[in-house]
DNA sequence: TATTTTTGCAAGTGATCACTCACTATTAAA
DNA sequence: TTTAATAGTGAGTGATCACTTGCAAAAATA
């Protein structure tokens, strides 16, 4: 990977976020990167080849964020972890969750069954503490996690800081 | 309105929900309508005007179904009203509802004021049956029907049926 | 050191973009 | 029935799109 290559990605990551795949031209990041266009298409052969570098290279990183949750043994841990989960993403991931975001509603990039480990994960959790329809509740879970993921981004959260406390409070974590 | 310039509505609200505001052209609009491509811009002045037609003629259908929650003095009525409104939308509004969540990733559209007055008449409701903090409890189904929303939008939900159930359920509605 | 491979750039390519313009057909008012 | 306004068309416009090509510089390999 070149200096200029990763150039490419970083601002390709940036410009992708924040105005959208589409909406981003191919020398709007040759620009933003500071190298030729025809650059672009050396490396990454054509445009969508550019995102799916990126995407790569952002899931590999994302992937390592699941693991304590995956691997705890204690339920509300699991729990808790999953609902901290949004509250804690960092300034330097964000661009990369926000890009997720926009590309399932921009490209038709359906894949659910990227949190289906996490739900299984949960609905065992639910299960120890004994919930009545662990599924349902894990199911629960996935679907408002969605909710508070957009609601970060978008920064329309009153107050982020009591609103996670009061998920904890509301599952005696 | 013209015949021709509801075809034009009509399709774009197809198109623009299916591929996009930004991937769709003024000129698959045209063909997909059956009219001329500078009928568009005769009527609409241009692209952005012809996607504001369709909001304006969109929302104004939807206000309509949030007046029986607004309006409703039962505090059980309006939490079950609000959680029961994305699993009963109906098939017509379906490619308006669909536009909006696109729009609001694709563009910048932020409007969470629109939702305002139902986060208010929730924060009565739960005030009026007793529960601690009613705010956070408004915003919670406010969050959380955003996630609802999406795991229907994209068809991602295991049994929409149960699932409502068990939301009702919760909240002993 | 000589040769090959990779990296990079500038200047293109045709296709498509949103939009305009000159003009005709239809409708409505006078 | 004449006049004026509106509805509609089709062939354009320059700008920008993703992408290619030819060639030079740099780096890696021999």
């Amino acid at each position: 990977m070149t200096e200029k290559q990763e150039k490419i990605i970083n601002s390709a990551l940036t410009l992708f976020a924040k105005e959208g795949y589409t909406a981003t031209s191919t020398s709007k990041v040759a620009k933003h990167a500071g190298v030729s266009e025809g650059l672009i298409f050396r490396h990454f052969k054509n445009k969508e080849g550019l995102l799916q570098a990126i995407l790569q290279q952002g899931e590999a990183r994302i992937k390592e964020l699941f693991i304590p949750i995956l691997t705890s043994e204690d339920p509300k841990e699991v729990i808790r972890l999953t609902l901290e989960m949004p509250f804690s993403v960092t300034e330097s991931e964000f661009e990369f969750w926000k890009l997720q975001f926009k590309l399932k509603w921009e490209l038709e990039y359906n894949n659910p069954e990227k949190m289906q480990p996490l739900q299984q994960a949960l609905m065992i959790a639910f299960q120890k503490l004994g919930y009545e329809i662990p599924e349902l509740e894990a199911e629960f879970i996935i679907v408002f996690l969605e909710g508070i993921s957009t609601a970060i981004i978008k920064d329309n959260m009153s107050d982020k800081l009591k609103f996670k406390e009061f998920l904890i409070q509301k599952y005696k974590l």
